[in-house]
DNA sequence: CTTGTAATTGAAAACATATTTCATTTACAG
DNA sequence: CTGTAAATGAAATATGTTTTCAATTACAAG
């Protein structure tokens, strides 16, 4: 599986960035999650354990985490800014759950030939694409769904 | 081709809500521009021929518009707020232009496949998807591009 | 063509979210 | 250890969206 919490730490200070108590605390949250979370949750869910850390230092933390790559953004949930820990480093794509956030990739996609074809008939230069599945997880289609945590 | 400002006032008044001059011209904004737009930006738009309208009312028309499923979101662009009126009625996918903003449709989604391969993969029961494409339309990739509009 | 009324509007305030500023603190190279 | 550049947190600011409410308006019914 992919980039633990320490591995991360080092990948960090090789960027010339600091290995703080509070991006390791941000990192750990991220990691140990399997929904998406918004910064406030993310906040939410630091603060808990480290009361005093503020706001703007999961915000900047992120930024950092999202420059380095590290971060997806999941759009189909709410407000577009869902983050998630980034399993696999290649190309993949998201299957979200409507119910509890929790976020499964997928590394097959099948959008090559598509891409061709639009390209052609559109004369548009393709540069990228956006890709998600929305659906209910197995645990959140059970009459009374369990789900991993409620998701605003 | 699709829905004309004319046939959207039908629409409007069999679903109970009036026709305002205000709609009409946030309408008009809408219908009549190729790219996606924010809620900021309709509002300029619309407040250049009726000064005196407020940004309250482009939000409540938005919102209104979005409920009768008359408009797209598009995501791509900065923000994942832009809105674009709905061309074709059926399902279909958006082709974004990463210059100037203009969006182009296409119906051929080749997902049913890969869904189901998921859905038996995962155990998710999909319920949706987003999809859209990133790419230089061909005006925007030439060398002094002439965009539609500066998209913000 | 009136008239009554419920829907709609705009201004201001409230709320939510995100970013900047700056003095203080801290990680860590030397 | 120590010096220093990076990072932090509080407060202020900026940006985006929604709520509230009194005044206005669309339009159905007479």
């Amino acid at each position: 599986m992919g980039l633990t919490p320490y591995k991360i730490a080092g990948l960090l200070k090789q960027r010339g960035y600091r290995m703080t108590l509070q991006r390791r605390a941000v990192l750990d949250a991220i990691a140990r999650t399997e929904e998406y979370l918004s910064p406030a949750s993310i906040y939410e869910k630091v603060a808990r354990k480290n009361p005093g850390i503020g706001l703007v230092t999961v915000y900047r933390t992120l930024e950092i985490l999202a420059d380095l790559g590290l971060l997806c953004k999941v759009h189909t949930g709410g407000n577009c800014r869902g983050y998630l820990m980034s399993r696999p480093s290649e190309h993949h794509h998201h299957v979200v759950c409507s119910g509890c956030g929790r976020v499964v990739d997928f590394t097959d996609c099948v959008l090559d030939e598509l891409e061709k074809k639009l390209s052609r008939g559109t004369g548009f230069k393709l540069e990228n694409h956006l890709l998600e599945f929305v659906g209910r997880c197995p645990d959140c289609q059970k009459p009374s769904p369990v789900p991993v945590a409620a998701q605003q």
